[in-house]
DNA sequence: CATGATTAATTCGATATTCAACTTTTACGG
DNA sequence: CCGTAAAAGTTGAATATCGAATTAATCATG
């Protein structure tokens, strides 16, 4: 049994440290969402351009995009559906897996990421990036990244 | 103008810190949900529990705990309905402002917080605070600090 | 002490997210 | 091969979130 007097419960540091990341990166998601805002973009479509621009000839299946932004698949899918109507992308059948389906980056999504881009970048910039020294920021990527590793591997499939 | 050229694009060293983050954010969302799940709350259901538990009286006017969960006031007021349906906090009137309310914890939603929060704790710290030495957490504390207030100056007015 | 501006909180409609059910296609085991 | 299981993706209904409009009470000041 788990009594009262057994929990280890966080030390002020670990408090801390712990409500400082949660408000970082509630705030921050906060910030960006809003910067993004003049340019008719939510973080989520600024994250799809991300992945799909980066991606070998601007397109990516539905599955590995999934995958790569952390979404479930039905979320994707209405994302897609959305960022669709918009003429971002667009849903192109993959012949090789009649299951499968490519969203595809159009001309339009591929202009629109290139005009954000820089916007966004300055926005990462001016409220995270600059505001450490670059040591801490090294420090801060070694010591998250087994925290990713961890999580990644904690949720197995979706 | 903002040429591309002009751009202070993020370093490789940059961008896997950025990204890093960005991972951990959510996945530790996710995760803490999932572990909240068997005792049926979410993680903006024990947030509220947290802060009103901690709080005079266990009760706080809606304004400042919209204000300490960094919600707007229409989501706390949905979120608030919920939890009372669920029994978990109730709404009572204000005598010094006829405006006001106070959310308040009711002993069905102490005795919550009383079992749950051992098993929130442990998660914490399985997926997050226990995966660094105490000195990392210590510099992530005292990086992520001021960053935080940058990002609260930032928003201002909800 | 009236009235115009603020503040507290809720409501409503539009949009987004989740979860389970479903369709289609591919993979596997005997 | 056949049948069943697994995978890719979509759909729809229920729920949650957002932002603007609304209501009601307090403040501020001329």
């Amino acid at each position: 049994m788990t009594t009262d007097s057994d929990t280890p419960w966080l030390t002020d540091q670990e408090q801390c440290a712990w409500r400082t990341h949660l408000d970082v990166s509630r705030l921050l998601m906060h910030q960006l969402e809003r910067d993004l805002q003049p340019f008719g973009l939510t973080n989520n479509d600024y994250e799809i351009l991300v992945n799909l621009s980066e991606a070998e000839d601007r397109r990516l299946r539905m599955s590995d995009l999934a995958a790569s932004t952390l979404q479930s698949k039905s979320r994707l899918s209405h994302q897609i559906t959305r960022m669709e109507n918009a003429g971002l992308v667009r849903r192109e059948s993959c012949e090789s897996d009649r299951r499968g389906l490519y969203a595809v980056l159009t001309d339009e999504g591929w202009d629109t990421m290139r005009r954000v881009a820089p916007h966004h970048v300055a926005s990462v910039r001016k409220h995270f990036i600059d505001l450490f020294t670059s040591e801490d920021l090294q420090a801060l990527r070694s010591s998250l990244t087994p925290v990713a590793e961890h999580l990644r591997k904690e949720r197995g499939g979706l």
